[in-house]
DNA sequence: TTGGTTGCAAATCGTTTGCATCCCG
DNA sequence: CGGGATGCAAACGATTTGCAACCAA
């Protein structure tokens, strides 16, 4: 909830309720389906148009990402202080998150050689976790 | 045509038709959108039903690349032999493309590291081109 | 000939939006 | 109290699909 204030948005039940959920879900990375049966589950349900706004808003509030994995829906995590990137398993769909210092610097370079100011990146790694 | 051949699918003029248009546009990039209006205006209009069918196919053959780059409209383009990776402009939608060994090898490490088995990768970053 | 391909139009599905009501500050 | 937030349902837009006609091999 400190989060909300600091960010400017009123406190609201629907905004709690989903920031709840992003924190203890042990999948990290949810759809507005995933968020929608959540918490009907809990007996706490949303409307989807609410549910998109709210996202809407936490995302632009920096508060949470939102990713298009392939072609899947869109998916949406915690935005936690250190920028990860991602691996996708495309049979089961399993996503593994992992950050990269040399990939991470690299990208500056690369982006300052070609005179773009960097605001934002993205890295997905597709493929199957063999072992 | 030998590509079509290749990939085992039979040579169809709209298959010809999208495939020329992905070969001789300066855009690179083109949404199902751009190549209907294109074609339209070429005086060899095609449904956007088998646009969307072609393309799907031309994508499954390794003809053709698709991205969902941020959250606009899918885009196509041809896929050459060399993987690329893409710098786009949030405020024009300008696309730049741009391959890095380095990143690449690194890609490649981390993947193995973490017993993923490598299939594809997306690299994009956004940002403002200064100057 | 014949099975894959296309056009056409209807259907799908994720996402957005208008509006009346509700609730945080 | 007042304006932003929500529920509800309709609207939207990109993409998909069923079906009959068509065409490459």
């Amino acid at each position: 909830m400190n989060s909300l204030k600091e960010a400017g948005l009123k406190v609201t039940q629907p905004r709690l309720l989903i920031l709840g959920l992003l924190e203890k879900t042990t999948k990290r990375h949810l759809s507005t389906n995933d968020i929608n049966i959540a918490l009907r589950d809990d007996k706490t349900p949303l409307t989807l148009g609410t549910i998109y706004r709210v996202l809407d808003q936490l995302e632009k509030a920096g508060l949470v990402l939102c990713h298009h994995f392939s072609s899947e829906n869109a998916v949406y995590e915690l935005h936690d202080s250190e920028h990860h990137d991602h691996m996708i398993d495309v049979k089961t769909g399993k996503i593994m998150e992992f950050h990269d210092k040399i990939i991470e610097q690299r990208q500056r370079e690369i982006a300052k050689k070609h005179g773009l100011e960097l605001s934002d990146h993205r890295l997905v790694m597709y493929g199957e976790f063999i072992a």
